[in-house]
Formats: C-alpha cells, structure tokens, sequence
DNA sequence: CCAGACGTTGTT
DNA sequence: GTCTGG
DNA sequence: CCAGACGTTGTT
DNA sequence: GTCTGG
C-alpha cells in the first residue's frame, strides 16, 4: 500500500523535467525527532504488522486536540506499567521500532554537548526498540501513536547519557510483541539494558554549544 | 456504583 | 483504558 | 559501447 | 546498480 504510492510519486517525478525528487516525507531520515512518523512492527493476524505512527504517545482518553501531550516520546521502563498514560498500552499494545542507529548527546559542559552515534556492533544488525502504541480516536479522525522504553545505560552508554532506549534480542521479538502475554513480572525482565557487546558508538563532531547546527552537519 | 480524573520525559 | 474518591 | 530506462496494482 | 536497445 505503502509502496505503491511511493511508485506513484516516483512516477511523477521521473516525468518531471528527468529529475528525481523525493518528497520530504519520503526521504531517508537521518535524525528523526518526536512528533514525526515512525515504522512500528507490532502482532498482527498471522505476521508483523508494519505501521507508520506519530513518535509520542496519545492516550486513547486524552481530550484536548488542540495540545497533545508534548513529553510522551518515551516511557521508563520502571513505571511504564503504572503511569496512566502507559499502562493500558503495555498491557495490550506492545511494539517493536526498528532503527539502524541513533543519536545521544553528551553533556561535557554547562551549555557544551558532544553527539555520539549509537549504532549495532554488527553492520548487518538492526536494533530493536521495545515500544508501546495506542489508538486514539476523535470525532474527525483516528490516530496511531508511539512511545520507546527507555532504561539505565549499560556499560558503553554510561559514559555517554543516564537512559537508553530498551534495545529487544530477536529471542525476545515474539514475547514482547504477543498481546496474550500479561503480567509484569515477565515482561519487566525484558526491559532490561541491552548488552553492551551489541553496541558500538563514534564521536559526531565534534560540536560545541547547543548543537544546532548538528543536524546540517550529520546530513 | 458512577463520575471524573488521569498528563511524562529528557529528543531535537 | 483504568483507578480513585465520593 | 553508451545512453537511458528501470516503477506496480487493481483498494480505500 | 544493472540491463536493454540502438
């Protein structure tokens, strides 16, 4: 579905002048920020379900359509099954975001932040995020939305940042995405750090001050 | 039992 | 969706 | 050898 | 990047 209106834009594009130009919404993204759509697998009939969701987290009760929840983006793993914006979701709406690196910046100063690349030690690999989705529904429309677990650092991000993104072994895909498993127990020892083995990280950089101009610069 | 509240975290 | 307070 | 093409499908 | 047609 996906793929065949990018075919369809595509073809317009081609014909444009022999130019290819990709829609912004189309392109690779290097550096994607909360708010923005983001491919999230979670169980489907038979396989995966692959979906695109906003990154921040709409609670299906949450009223104000006019100001979203700005902070949602990612949940802690130590009180995800309590908070009431998470806890129904983590119950029956457990996901998977897939992701071939990210961004965390490092504070080395009062205003001074140095950006590393997180990215999987094989560069065959792709991370795992452990996530939660949440149906929210209005009288004008629908919307599928998204949040990333966070956890403590393992040893390699420790020196980098105080959380990091729960990154799920492929063992644990299924169990995690299975909306028949409940109890927190189980589910909590999956949101544990990931080993610190399947990580590898470089300086981006290097940068000083606010890092506003980082992202010209990594693109 | 029902009405009403309930926001969350640290990216960019 | 789920919990709390009245 | 080089220029130019190269996309997919039949639903919501 | 790779195949096809001229």
């Amino acid at each position: 579905m996906c793929g065949r209106i990018v075919a369809r834009v595509l073809k317009k594009a081609w014909t444009k002048g022999g130019r290819i130009v990709i829609p912004p919404m189309f392109r690779p993204s290097y550096n994607i920020a909360p708010t923005q759509g983001i491919v999230v697998f979670r169980a489907g009939e038979r396989e995966w379900d692959a979906s695109i969701m906003r990154w921040g987290l709409v609670p299906s009760w949450w009223k104000d359509a006019a100001e979203l929840p700005g902070q949602t983006f990612n949940a802690r793993a130590e009180t995800v099954a309590e908070k009431p914006t998470f806890r129904a979701a983590f119950k029956r709406r457990r996901c998977l975001i897939p992701c071939d690196g990210f961004y965390e910046w490092k504070a080395t100063g009062a205003k001074a932040k140095q950006p590393y690349f997180i990215h999987p030690a094989d560069p065959e690999g792709i991370f795992h995020f452990a996530g939660l989705w949440e149906l929210w529904e209005t009288a004008d429309g629908a919307m599928e939305s998204c949040t990333i677990i966070t956890t403590e650092p393992n040893t390699l991000m420790a020196g980098i940042h105080n959380r990091m993104p729960v990154i799920l072994a492929p063992e644990a895909h299924e169990e995690w995405l299975d909306p028949g498993v409940q109890g927190g127990e189980r589910l909590a020892r999956l949101l544990l750090p990931c080993d610190a083995v399947e990580m590898a990280a470089y300086k981006v950089g290097p940068v000083k001050g606010d890092g506003e101009n980082l992202i010209k610069r990594i693109i």
